[in-house]
DNA sequence: GCCAACGTTGGC
DNA sequence: GCCAACGTTGGC
């Protein structure tokens, strides 16, 4: 099974990758959209590199990286009525939603902010650039991994 | 805080 | 199944 890449948004105040270096490990709860929810269960896989991206942020942008530590499961907080994320469709039988298990692997050294990605010509057609797009989980092509990774090393170029 | 863009809901 | 109303996301 080859490797995939993944972004994944958070919002730094609900869960940072700064919680998440302190974490190690944790369940990526709390996604209630549909087509979020099955990337990760048909399409991700333990091993699969991961984007983690700071919206509402200051500054917005991709914070840092992660690795997908386990696969999908039922995500609990859709049962409980006392969390921020219950929904009364969901049942033990059908749980509806799915999370995974990531794990921490890097925080940048400084961030790849959203400004920079979108000055970076070959990096225009990642999904998480495009325009009303408001997916938490989308894929990431290689070639554009590869190159975020060589911008959060220190911002080269080519 | 504004608001455009989007996904979901529900009446019909 | 259409689609208007609504709630949410997320950049700014």
């Amino acid at each position: 099974m080859p490797r995939r890449y993944w972004l994944m948004k958070t919002e730094p105040e609900t869960y940072s990758i700064d919680d998440l270096a302190r974490d190690g490990r944790t369940c990526w709860d709390g996604v209630r959209n549909y087509q979020a929810r099955n990337y990760m269960r048909d399409a991700m896989n333990v091993g699969d590199l991961v984007l983690i991206y700071h919206s509402n942020a200051e500054p917005t942008g991709i914070a840092g990286l992660a690795r997908v530590a386990g696969a999908a499961y039922p995500d609990h907080t859709a049962l409980d009525p006392k969390s921020a994320y219950f929904d009364p469709k969901a049942t033990s039988g059908n749980p509806i939603w799915m999370m995974v298990d990531i794990e921490f692997v890097e925080k940048f050294v400084s961030p790849v902010t959203l400004e920079r990605l979108r000055k970076e010509k070959s990096l225009s057609g990642m999904l998480v650039l495009q325009r009303g797009q408001r997916l938490s989980v989308m894929p990431v092509e290689e070639k554009h991994f590869k190159l975020i990774r060589r911008l959060s090393a220190g911002g080269c170029r080519d």
